[in-house]
DNA sequence: AAGAAAAGCTAAAAAACATTAGCTTTATTA
DNA sequence: TAATAAAGCTAATGTTTTTTAGCTTTTCTT
């Protein structure tokens, strides 16, 4: 990995954690193993690395979220349907880099419209529309009682969406963050699933 | 309003507007109108502002949405449910003091622990206890099926939670906001409403 | 291997803020 | 109304953090 990506890297273990004001180059420099004014021979200062790094962000998270391939096959029963979902949640609460990327975004959306534009997009419409085509699909087998997709994928993903926000303020209260989110998710199967 | 007092709603405003970090005392004196020296006659700096300010928000988001007052009487039908739920969404949109303090709370949330909590304790607690008292008040009634009013509640109240911080930072998708808000509702009660 | 380019370092400058000192004006109150 | 306290101002200081200058070492290229 070279010392420009190493850079990036840092800067949002660190701005994640402590916010881009929070985050002083020397921080970062000091994490990447550099003196702080070797940054500037890869960047030009300290917004051009957050530049740089929305960039990345954004077209990691789009790897992660938006491509097809994430929605999977469509799930053949309320179980699988249960697995399925919450692997998908732990994923997104555990791993690092989706983590930090997360913490990133919901500290400093209000930073620039490009960065509130991209909170907008990811957290709320890339994965309510990856759970529109899920909910389709599964009505097409008919597992789901036929209704609006995208109304329930809003039903399904918004309280999971605020409950991991919440996790990641409060992480002492992750377990019962988890369980809640089961239990939601059993019972908009309850509701909503034919019987 | 003493000079004491205006310094904090400058304060807020500014907060909510730019964040602590992007916020300089400068900038406060300036739109309380005096120079910023004489705000070290009012309080001993920054931070102090800072704490005062919280206290006094939270004071006023209790105000707001912690009393019993604020639940009302319980709706006696679906469509006063819906007139009443909107109203109160929308002066949650459009209140200025309510707006500030919404938007001072999701910047600094990460800022300490007790940010984090006033976070979880008004944004998902509160509204969703208000709704999770009304539910049940109106299945008593007969009005909702019978069901977990919580569960509910959470279903009704967490899409409405995003929508509203997503108006916040793209004020100009506002009416769209609203009137998604008003679809999911009216389709929340075509599942949970009696025939 | 020589020369050039890239990446690093130390030391210093510059910038951006918060805060203090010391004095003046305004308001209170005895 | 005289004394005192509160609130304000200008000028300066302190601090923290970003950025530049100038030099050295490493790495790549021919």
């Amino acid at each position: 990995m070279s010392t420009k990506d190493r850079i990036l890297d840092e800067a949002l273990t660190l701005f994640a954690e402590n916010g881009y004001d929070g985050t002083g180059v020397e921080q970062i420099a000091e994490k990447v193993g550099i003196k702080a004014p070797s940054l500037y021979k890869h960047y030009k200062g300290k917004e051009d690395i957050l530049n740089a790094l929305i960039d990345n962000a954004e077209a990691r998270y789009e790897e992660s979220f938006g491509s097809e391939q994430h929605i999977g096959k469509i799930p053949e029963s309320r179980e699988d349907f249960v697995r399925v979902t919450m692997e998908r949640i732990l994923f997104t609460m555990r791993d690092p880099m989706i983590r930090k990327i997360r913490k990133f975004l919901v500290q400093e959306q209000f930073r620039s419209d490009r960065l509130a534009a991209i909170t907008t997009r990811h957290q709320l419409e890339g994965v309510q529309k990856m759970y529109t085509r899920i909910i389709e699909g599964m009505m097409e087998k008919g597992l789901f009682v036929k209704d609006d997709p995208a109304l329930l994928a809003t039903e399904l993903v918004s309280p999971v969406v605020l409950w991991i926000s919440q996790a990641d303020r409060q992480p002492q209260f992750e377990q019962e963050i988890i369980d809640r989110i089961e239990r939601h998710i059993r019972h908009f199967c309850d509701v909503y699933m034919s019987a």
